[in-house]
DNA sequence: TGCCAGGCCCTCTTTAGGGCCTT
């Protein structure tokens, strides 16, 4: 762990890689043993590679992972209700994700201003840390892809594009890293206000 | 299969360009 924050690794699967309109299709985070997964119904169709890359498909209003319907909650929903796991462990939270400086914290900082929940997410979120900027200070590799590096580190392969376990898996690979303090610090930024 | 976007990082750099990573 950082200092005295406790370290919350998320993942974001979306409509697309345009991080200024994708919607979130899912939202999963873990911290230990902690779960926290919601899946949300996009208002916009997904890309091509969107649906080959990630498995979901949305058809009469419905959201499917490779044809199979999932429950999903309305986004407002599904950020107050993280608010409230991240809120639970009674502590500056710092959020992990590969590649969070350029897609998740984007992505995640504009759903939550747009739903007027910015403000609560910064009392409780100290800061992002991007794993993919944390992976290239620490070593010297040919890839730095989250699944590469899974498979390197970690001897397997797993579900990826599925975001519980792409978090699950982070949190693995963190602790394999056990980085220090002074390498976390320099790959974390705090959450801003998009406009 | 790779395109779609785009900020960051690296280097054969800084008067710039290309590759990576995320869905």
């Amino acid at each position: 762990m950082a200092q005295d924050r406790t370290v919350v690794f998320f993942d974001l699967e979306t409509t697309g890689l345009d991080t200024t309109v994708c919607d979130i299709i899912q939202l999963g985070a873990i911290c230990e043993d902690r779960i926290f997964n919601v899946y949300i119904l996009p208002r916009q169709p997904l890309t091509e590679s969107a649906k080959r890359v990630t498995g979901f498909t949305v058809s009469n209003n419905r959201l499917f992972l490779r044809g199979v319907p999932v429950d999903t909650i309305p986004l407002a929903e599904a950020l107050t209700n993280f608010i409230a796991f991240l809120r639970s462990f009674h502590r500056p939270v710092l959020l992990a994700a590969h590649n969070a400086k350029r897609f998740d914290a984007p992505v995640l900082t504009r759903w939550l201003q747009n739903c007027s929940l910015l403000q609560q997410f910064q009392q409780v979120v100290s800061g992002f840390l991007d794993t993919f900027l944390l992976s290239k200070n620490l070593f010297r590799l040919s890839s730095y892809s989250q699944e590469s590096m899974v498979q390197r580190f970690l001897g397997k392969s797993y579900d990826a594009h599925n975001a519980v376990e792409d978090a699950k898996m982070l949190q693995e690979l963190y602790k394999a890293w056990r980085p220090t303090t002074f390498s976390v610090s320099n790959c974390t930024f705090r959450a801003v206000r998009v406009y």
